[in-house]
DNA sequence: TATTGTTATACTCTATAACTATA
DNA sequence: TATAGTTATAGAGTATAACAATA
């Protein structure tokens, strides 16, 4: 008996390919997901070190040495927080920016070829049911806009 | 302009929710996702290391590390080949059979959760679409069937 | 000589616990 | 005392390169 029509099947392996193109367009554009990941973040607002952490589910001391290895990429920045000495400010710098808006672009374009075999009225019914399912739930962000 | 219904997104912050569920299920039953993911290509079929990386897209010798961690546990183990005196044949144990039963239902039950508030006709059609998309795509083997 | 698998080494990601500095 | 962030330490996952044993 096959299980082409489980959902949980078609769930899973689905989520599978996608990180995949994720991880690949990452790579491409000289990062780890994670960091590609923490970039997408900071693409609509500068976070605390806290804050950060807690939007990108780990610990602080975990996200220290993530924000060091992008930091010594050259791709975002501390900077002391004007009202708190105690918070460091987290940010894209300017070539950081340029870096994930390409990362964006790419990896839409290769998440869009995933589905371009479809047609459109396919499309944009799986479009509106991810949609349902991802707003009816806490899904970490990972892929904001830059608005 | 929001992005609800850009398809990119969509797929992508589905991916990471589908990505947590498995590794909460893994954790559950003591596993990390990609022992998980080992011990459910191993369902199907006792694998060679080198197949087995393969199939799991990783580095041999990358996989020697999670096989020992995976046997340790108990839940895998190594025979050499009737065939061909080189080659480790990895296999579940019993009660890694076991383990890889109550990992492939709870994951299951809980993705089920994750469609459950959708009507039954919505979920057919987003099952249909989901398993279109990844049976014209290479995607790795992470739930096989118990068959 | 080619293949199978392991070992050595290094790096990233992650967590827990202990710490410093500031509020 | 509580919070922000770092450091120390440990372990998992990964890759590359070098190696041993077998085909």
């Amino acid at each position: 008996m096959s299980e082409k029509n489980d959902v949980a099947s078609a769930l899973v392996k689905l989520s599978f390919l996608v990180q995949s193109v994720y991880a690949e367009v990452s790579e491409a554009s000289g990062l780890t997901p994670q960091q590609a990941q923490l970039m997408c973040v900071l693409c609509n607002q500068n976070l605390g070190m806290a804050q950060l952490a807690q939007t990108l589910g780990i610990e602080k001391s975990s996200l220290t040495g993530l924000v060091d290895r992008v930091e010594k990429l050259g791709f975002v920045s501390r900077k002391v927080s004007e009202n708190d000495a105690r918070s460091s400010i987290v940010q894209l710098t300017k070539i950081g920016t340029n870096v994930v808006l390409k990362f964006r672009g790419e990896a839409t374009a290769k998440l869009n070829e995933l589905v371009a075999c479809m047609p459109k009225r396919y499309r944009d019914t799986f479009t509106d049911i991810a949609g349902r399912i991802v707003t009816e739930h806490e899904v970490p962000a990972v892929f904001n806009q830059v608005s």
